[in-house]
RNA sequence: CGCGGGGUGGAGCAGUCGGUAGCUCGUCGGGCUCAUAACCCGAAGGUCACAGGUUCAAGUCCUGUCCCCGCAACCA
């Protein structure tokens, strides 16, 4: 029978600057549903990549005295090391200054304006060229000024392509409202529906104020200005290019429509809006889900530049390893949601998630094998009370993590696996593994309990998987089951029952997984300053909650 | 009256269809000695921002108020 294909995409990032903390969250939310659905048995195509024109970027380029494909060229290969350290999955990567996109672009313009909905018309505007940005009147600030970065504007007008979003304004709409699930989650789903009733205009999809983008295929102005594709409609169609949308009829149809577009919160307009007019204008399918993740606040702070408080994904991953960072991110927050990013949050998780509980888990269960048993797991006969209440909940976790990760319930399934992980912490106390060696007519009473608990770490090391790859991997090779079954072959199958492992198998040695992070002198102190801290800001409230209630009394 | 999200023990969060307010960390007490000072059990700690309403029953539904954050055709 062949396999469900699953396509599903990140945005496709800007080069402007160096990837933060919250690209490498989104990627990494992607990573695991793509490596969800694998060991699920689905086919998946899984695709991010970069967006790389736009004045923005010629800007830059010109800064740093180099051509602008040489500037992003530089910045790409970051983008690609980094999702190399990540672990990231991802099946192709797209540049939108490849020849392969490029045609793609061009191709998709013809083809509206063949049917009518791209004119040629007059564009007016305020323009505020350091941000890139078009603004109305009464966009302005109140004086005038760009609304964002309060610079002047400039008044400018040319004649643009535009795409006729207005035909699609009814139809999309209905489709919004029809299709409960496109856009997630349900309250990103309100925002765009409000949106849209407020009436869409025409968008603007050419720009002749610089070069750097894909050529508008058209015979340039009477004054001969060449123009250039806007980068959002360069950018999205970026989605249809590595799927075969010009070269491959077969494989784009086994994709399309994409089961999954994640993206950040702030172009959930972009992709449930205008992605879906211009597919609609190229009677294509419309994607079959959105799903916009909230963001990462840093120590309470939204991040930016301004701020100086951009967090940098690569040295994290020096400092504590890929897998502890996307346990993190995908644990710690909720997704759709804005979550907290902190280092503080970050060590106590790889500490007493991580070290405590798992790796010691994994240590405290090889060390006995070895010492009882010469990390010989003989075969289990008979079973007590509290065999069977584990082995029922381990069942219960595979059970649960299925249904909720397929419903993209991250954050909750790897919650869930955890209690497992407590239980199996548990279960060892329940049966002192340590006594039962110490009386010789309990061996076997013994030997049940460590093959218990060797089948409970493989079936969390397939478990965890899609989230930490690295960890699974070297749960399983502690476990010497390599050559029982490769990691890589290994399906979500294979922990639907009890037993994976074979009678007599041999464990290896144990190692740790997770070192603890020991609290430096100075890291305690800043660690005792966040507290004060804390403190301070829960009193300010409480004082602002006492005078609140006053001024409520007052009032009556 | 532009739009949206949030306010839940000391910290960070969950809470589905209204039905005894949960989880992790921290604190205190106990157990265990296989293990990475780890693991297991127990306890303290909450007027669910505030006021009103609906209901047999409200953290949850409705109305109003206050506070915080984001978006507003650049941004994960």
């Amino acid at each position: 029978m062949a396999k469900t294909p699953f396509y599903i995409t990140t945005p496709i990032y800007y080069p402007s600057a160096k990837l933060h903390i919250g690209h490498a969250y989104c990627t990494t939310l992607a990573d695991t549903i793509a490596r969800f659905k694998r060991l699920a048995g689905y086919d998946v195509f899984f695709l991010t990549g970069s967006d790389e024109h736009g004045q923005k970027i010629q800007q830059k380029a010109e800064e740093a005295g180099v051509t602008p494909q040489a500037y992003v060229d530089k910045i790409v290969a970051g983008f690609q090391e980094l999702w190399r350290r990540l672990g990231i999955s991802n099946d192709d990567f797209i540049r939108t200054t490849e020849e392969r996109h490029q045609k793609v672009v061009q191709e998709i313009f013809r083809r509206i304006y063949a049917k009518g909905d791209i004119y040629k018309g007059e564009y007016k505007g305020q323009y505020c060229t350091p941000c890139e940005s078009y603004w109305t009147e009464h966009q302005l600030d109140e004086n005038g000024c760009c609304p964002d970065c309060h610079r002047p504007v400039q008044e400018v007008s040319e004649q643009a392509y535009f795409f006729k979003m207005s035909n699609y304004a009814d139809r999309i709409l209905a489709y919004i409202e029809e299709t409960p699930d496109f856009i997630q989650p349900e309250s990103r789903r309100n925002e765009m529906i409000n949106f849209i009733k407020q009436g869409l205009e025409d968008l603007c999809i050419s720009r002749t104020s610089f070069t750097w983008g894909v050529p508008v295929p058209m015979p340039p102005d009477e004054d001969g200005r060449q123009h250039v594709i806007y980068v959002w409609f360069d950018a999205l169609t970026n989605y249809l290019t590595p799927i075969g949308f010009l070269d491959n009829q077969e494989m784009f149809n086994k994709y399309w429509p994409a089961d999954l577009h994640l993206v950040g919160k702030e172009i959930v307009r972009f992709h449930t809006i205008i992605w879906p007019c211009i597919l609609m204008a190229l009677d294509l399918p419309l994607p079959k889900k959105v799903y916009g993740h909230g963001w990462l606040i840093v120590d309470g702070d939204k991040m930016s530049k301004s701020k100086g408080n951009v967090v940098d994904p690569l040295l994290l991953i020096d400092e504590f390893g890929a897998d502890a960072i996307r346990y993190f991110l995908l644990r710690e927050i909720n997704l759709g949601q804005d979550g907290n990013f902190s280092r503080d949050a970050l060590i106590e998780r790889i500490n007493s998630d991580l070290a405590n509980d798992l790796g010691n888990l994994l240590h405290r269960t090889l060390s006995m094998a070895k010492k009882f048993q010469e990390g010989i797991l003989a075969a289990p006969q008979g079973e007590s009370e509290i065999d069977r209440s584990l082995k029922s909940d381990a069942a219960e976790t595979v059970k649960f993590y299925r249904e909720n990760m397929e419903r993209m319930e991250l954050s909750p399934s790897l919650k869930k696996v955890w209690a497992f992980v407590s239980r199996a912490n548990k279960y060892i106390d329940e049966t002192a593994p340590w006594a039962l060696a110490k009386d010789d007519s309990r061996k076997q009473e013994l030997a049940n309990v460590l093959y218990n608990l060797a089948e409970s770490l493989r079936q969390i090391a397939v478990l965890i998987s899609p989230y930490m790859p690295d960890t699974g991997r070297k749960i399983w090779a502690q476990l010497a089951l390599e050559e029982v079954k490769p990691f890589a072959e290994v399906q979500l199958t294979d922990i639907e029952s009890w037993g994976g492992i074979p009678a007599g198998h041999k464990a290896g040695e144990a190692q740790q997984l997770f070192p603890r992070i020991e609290a430096e002198d100075d890291a305690a102190a800043a660690k005792k300053a966040a507290k004060e801290q804390a403190a301070a800001n829960k009193a300010a409230k409480k004082a602002k909650r006492e005078a609140q209630r006053k001024l409520n009394e007052k009032k009556q």
